[in-house]
DNA sequence: TTACAAAATTTGTATGTACAAATGTAGTGT
DNA sequence: ACACTACATTTGTACATACAAATTTTGTAA
């Protein structure tokens, strides 16, 4: 379906404007697509990036500056995101012995089993949409974005 | 910046994968610009295409469901950002003489104004990002991204 | 050691978002 | 008229987000 169709535009766009408005509706169609497999688990997108970061780690404790810093949206809000994951038991939050000014957020088995469940889910998510385009497309997918936000 | 360094991966990432987080970090650069350009006008992004929905209809109100279909993020809450734009004094808003059931919101003369001394921004906004494509990479990208999300 | 600035995180406040339930209105069949 | 269903919008609640201000700890220079 052309943008176009989709937000039932009364007037013809320009070309950048077209490019603007599917970027923006297609990161859109992905992150609902996300949040239906999320939901039965009763995570957010963030809290789920969070759980990932701390499995990155591979077992080293990160603070909240390291998660902030790897997180694709910067959210200012990483204690009440990691405040919601203690509840649930999936992180433990130290406070760190050499700088006490920093906190050491780990992952906990049950974090791990969670993740572990959800991974196929992510895997045939990511898929999903490639399976349309071809290799060589996808590259091209990528460069160009890459290109179209560096300016 | 190629999206590994960005989000500061520490194993490598299937293509599939690569290009899921291009586009959801590519449209996360491009809406903290067009913050940027709001805040100063103290309008969110939503309010900003709410007006421009109501705009569209050229003197025609329009009422909840049709702001709502147009919409690029189907919030459920369309009535709560219209009673901030009616506390701005940017809309009004009536009950629709023919069916009581419906609202009908229309741009005040003080929404227009606004909207026409942010025109001029949000066109610089759009050519920028589209500035280092070339017209035919631009539809290269559009007929990507539309394909990517069609499954 | 004291004072001060910087670093890391937390808190407050306003706003935005998702989803379900509630409200009010219209239309339809009996 | 009455009950019933669908429609359009609003409200409640929990959570997420943006931003600024506050808090705690550290490092450093007088």
């Amino acid at each position: 379906m052309k943008i176009e169709e989709i937000i039932k535009a009364t007037s013809d766009l320009t070309l950048e404007k077209r490019t603007l408005l599917n970027l923006m509706y297609t990161q859109n169609v992905i992150s609902d697509k996300f949040n239906e497999i999320l939901k039965p688990f009763e995570l957010s997108t963030e809290q789920f990036n969070v759980l990932r970061i701390l499995r990155g780690q591979k077992g080293k404790p990160a603070n909240m500056c390291v998660i902030q810093e790897r997180m694709i949206a910067k959210t200012s809000n990483t204690t009440r995101l990691v405040d919601k994951l203690l509840l649930k038991e999936l992180v433990t939050r130290e406070v760190c012995p050499e700088n006490r000014r920093k906190m050491e957020i780990e992952i906990t088995d049950k974090g791990l089993d969670l993740l572990k469940e959800l991974d196929p889910l992510v895997v045939i998510h990511e898929d999903r949409f490639a399976q349309n385009l071809t290799k060589e497309e996808l590259e091209n997918l990528n460069n160009l974005l890459e290109k179209f936000r560096t300016f």
